[in-house]
DNA sequence: GTAGGGTTAG
């Protein structure tokens, strides 16, 4: 460095000196810079490490006058900024310019080109307009400058406008100005527009091997797999064009969206044999296809012969494991890392994040993002939606609203078109059954910004957390918004569970209507075993049958469907004849878990004690399935229904692990069932040092009490719910009805309800009924009215059960010959049974009423669950 | 020019 700048020699190690920045202090400039001194300057700006250095000589220059030559304002324009990318660096490069060199192309291009480098894209487009009015027309680096900037701006109408001034001014033949425009193009997502200049180039010939590698890369970009398969192949036909590593990154990961392994292959051959493979890119991308196929073997053998392996590469083994279901191996690899010391990036934590999301181990995966934030890497939105996904699979609330909160400080929630955050927030809130919350958020959204996947987690929140009657007006809701939104599988099934827990018959059909009318929608056979489930809980067991015969490649999930119809309608046999079918028929599918478990229910709902005991002995012994605590309170319930309740509770003694709440419950009911206050204290006892607030276990002890005409006991109960502030959930049945203009709704019923228009010809009916059932040999079950009242206030409070409401409105309304059916939200008890029995006869009516563990199906006197009641 | 993500059934 000359004495001209600095003098001092050992500069480097002095303190900013202010005489530097005032040369009334510092050396006067007295020399007219030389070309020599400039090019010393230049190289100086180029090599030094330093931004403060670069400041300095910034600010020398412009205290010295420097600034107004040409060759220092050409090295503002790039070198400075280049180092210095302050905005008053680019502001006065660009006043230099303007006043002093404003025809300088060179200039211009070079700060053009600082700007986009630095993401000052508006800046960089401004500047284009500035140097035309200036009179300096763009030329071919310019260009290819301001179309990238376009392109990173997703401005195709700024795009569009500089292809204009390209064709004008006659820089269509040039190679670098056409593939700046394709790539433009391709950013802003017009891969028609792309294609079209990519045809007028390779039509002169004037194409290159980047012409091509942009093609294929906006076709992959624009889902056009094959095409961009295509492509590839008739590249290689010419050897000008001979496919670099670019292209093979490139077309790659077309394979992969295609699983075409085969191509995969052959372009693998191809790399080695073009000596690519050696390329770190092209490695990565060979082990994603294997990995992503499901391939591990194979992808395991290329990570293995990689020369270079970076955390690319580490992280698509792990991505691979984790996909095809093996994430024990994903996470001993992501240990194996860790002790080899890869640098772990946000890619590395977030897969395993979301491994354990897909799992349900969503604490693993609120442990692993705690040890992500020790380490220092910057969760981004991909990590939050998969710990989202976490908090959602366990129900974490509060860490979920945690997140919600560093989200919103990371500005990572952008209100847009389809924000994958929100949606993700949106199902944690709901999967947490805070549906306030979730609510809240779905209507910040804008109905145009509303993705699919935005309605289905507000539909499923409501059909599996919240109120199931909310996610059908949201689904009609949905398809009547004047947006383009257009269900698929994932809605279609949250439709339906809403539509299962209502016995909404007449939504399932319309949906099912919906589903066949919409060609472009073919269901595949997670929407029809959604279907079989639902037609089986609205009662309709043909149609649930005909969904089953429909399959043409029926899972297990679909035979164990069919089984759960059968039994929840008490047709044990024909749930167990399936399973046989199942086994005989398709040896390939496996019974799982849930199969034993419908199974053992199929038993307990049809009194097959044997055979259930049967299978639950078998589900270990000859499938291998170790029995979970719900096998066990099946198995409870089972014996205890039988009166076995000694083995009932010897079983719950055996149990490899502690019994939970709904083992006790079990046991809590069947002490009902055979009255055995005793037993039933007992049960009821664990049932509160599991869950102090349940109201089911407090009503059912009370009422086992009142069976035994304990009524002290009673009291003491109602006390004990009263001070702990327990409340007993209040019975209803709900029913379908029509609204004005002919439109189905739910009405629903509570005890002794007179909320409807036409109560007084509902209680006259009900008491007409009674008194004719009466008459034919019905006598109330007094034990299910479990007042401290005398004999005849009994019999009213029992008059008035919800269900007793809902079918006496069915009678009123329902055209004559029509099938009734209701749904209770608790267990129907014996007097309503039987009154229902007698009311079917009477009345000669089909009476199909639901409650939460079963189906009952009167006809003519009779109930479908026999003696198993 | 490479890697990671959200919604569904028994």
């Amino acid at each position: 460095m000359t004495d001209f700048f600095f003098g001092d020699k050992d500069f480097e190690n002095l303190a900013p000196p202010p005489r530097f920045f005032l040369p009334a202090i510092g050396r006067p400039v007295s020399t007219t810079p030389s070309h020599s001194v400039l090019e010393d300057i230049s190289s100086f700006l180029k090599e030094t490490k330093s931004v403060r250095l670069v400041r300095i000589v910034h600010q020398r220059a412009l205290v010295s006058g420097l600034l107004t030559t040409y060759s220092f304002i050409s090295s503002l324009c790039n070198d400075i900024t280049v180092r210095y990318a302050a905005l008053d660096a680019f502001v006065e490069a660009q006043n230099a310019l303007e006043i002093h060199c404003p025809s300088s192309l060179f200039c211009w291009n070079v700060l053009i080109s600082q700007n986009v480098r630095h993401g000052r894209l508006d800046d960089a487009l401004l500047l284009c307009r500035r140097m035309r009015r200036f009179g300096t027309r763009p030329d071919h680096f310019t260009l290819p400058l301001v179309l990238k900037a376009s392109g990173q701006l997703s401005s195709l109408r700024l795009g569009r406008s500089i292809h204009g001034v390209v064709c004008r001014d006659g820089f269509q033949s040039n190679v670098f100005v056409c593939n700046a425009l394709i790539a433009m193009y391709d950013r802003c997502g017009s891969l028609q527009a792309a294609v079209y200049v990519f045809d007028e180039i390779t039509s002169r010939e004037i194409d290159d091997v980047v012409s091509w590698n942009s093609i294929v890369a906006a076709h992959v970009k624009a889902g056009q797999n094959n095409l961009a398969l295509e492509t590839f192949r008739e590249m290689g036909h010419d050897m000008n064009r001979r496919p670099d590593v670019i292209s093979l990154v490139n077309v790659l990961p077309a394979c992969t969206s295609l699983g075409a392994v085969s191509k995969g292959k052959e372009i693998h051959g191809c790399a080695l044999r073009i000596g690519l493979f050696s390329d770190v890119f092209v490695g990565n991308a060979i082990v994603d296809i294997y990995a992503k196929c499901g391939m591990m073997t194979d992808a395991v053998g290329v990570f293995n012969s990689m020369a270079v392996r970076d955390v690319v590469s580490w992280n698509a083994m792990v991505a691979g494991y984790s996909q095809n279901g093996n994430f024990a191996q994903a996470v001993s690899l992501f240990d194996e890392m860790r002790k080899e010391k890869i640098v772990l990036n946000v890619v590395t934590w977030t897969a395993v994040i979301a491994g354990y999301a897909q799992i349900d181990l969503g604490h693993d995966a609120i442990n692993v993002f705690r040890q992500m934030q020790q380490s220092k890497t910057e969760p981004n939105v991909v990590t939050f939606i998969s710990l989202l996904s976490a908090c959602a699979s366990v129900g974490a609330h509060r860490q979920g609203m945690e997140l919600h909160g560093h989200a919103l400080r990371r500005h990572l929630i952008i209100a847009g078109d389809d924000d994958m955050v929100t949606n993700g927030l949106i199902d944690m809130y709901s999967k947490c059954s805070d549906l306030i919350t979730a609510g809240v958020l779905f209507n910040l959204v804008p109905v145009c910004n509303r993705s699919i996947v935005t309605w289905t987690v507000m539909i499923g929140g409501h059909a599996q957390h919240g109120d199931a009657n909310s996610a059908l007006e949201l689904f009609s809701q949905m398809l009547s918004a004047d947006s383009n939104i257009c269900p698929n599988d994932f809605t279609v099934s949250c439709a339906l569970i809403a539509a299962s827990r209502l016995s909404a018959l007449h939504f399932a059909r319309q949906i099912h209507a919906y589903v066949i009318r919409h060609r472009s929608f073919t269901p595949m056979v997670f929407v029809s075993n959604s279907f079989i489930d639902t037609y089986a809980k609205c009662g309709d067991i043909g149609a649930a049958e005909k969904v089953f015969d429909l399959i043409t490649r029926k899972n297990s999930v679909s035979w164990t469907s069919l089984m759960t119809c059968y039994g929840i309608h008490g047709r044990g046999e024909d749930a167990l004849l399936v399973f046989e079918k199942m086994r005989k028929e398709k040896a390939d599918l496996s019974p799982d878990g849930v199969t034993f478990l419908v199974l053992l229910y199929a038993c307990n709902h049809s009194g097959m004690v044997n055979q259930g005991l049967e299978y639950f002995e078998s589900m270990e012994r000859d499938f291998g399935i170790s029995p979970s605590v719900e096998h066990y309170a099946c198995v409870v319930d089972l014996l205890g229904r039988a009166g076995r309740l000694q083995d009932a509770h010897e079983l719950i003694n055996r149990m490899p692990m502690k019994p939970t709440m709904i083992v006790w419950v079990a046991l809590l009911g069947a002490c009902k069932i055979h009255s055995n206050p005793g037993l039933a204290e007992f049960a009821a006892q664990r049932v509160s040092e599991l869950d102090s607030e349940n109201d089911g276990s407090c009503t059912l002890l009370s009422n086992i009490y009142a069976n035994a005409g304990r009524w002290q006991d009673v009291a003491r109960i109602r006390r004990h719910m009263k001070n702990s502030g327990v409340k007993k959930r209040p019975g209803c049945s709900w029913i379908e009805g029509k609204k004005k203009g002919g439109v189905s709704t739910f009405i629903t019923f509570y005890v002794g309800d007179k909320s409807h228009p036409q109560t007084s010809q509902i209680y006259a009916l009900l008491h007409d009924l009674m008194q004719r059932i009466g008459a034919l040999g019905y006598t109330p079950e007094m034990n299910c009215a479990l007042h401290d009242v005398d004999d005849e206030e009994k019999c009213s409070l029992l008059s008035e059960h919800s269900e007793k409401l809902a079918l006496a409105f069915g009678l009123l309304t329902y055209p004559s010959g029509s099938i009734i059916r209701i749904t209770k939200n608790l267990r129907v008890c014996e007097d309503c049974h039987s009154a229902f029995c007698f009311i079917s006869k009477i009345a000669d009516r089909e009476i199909i009423l639901r409650d939460p563990s079963r189906f009952h199906h009167f006809k003519q006197g009779l109930c479908s669950c026999g003696d198993y009641w």
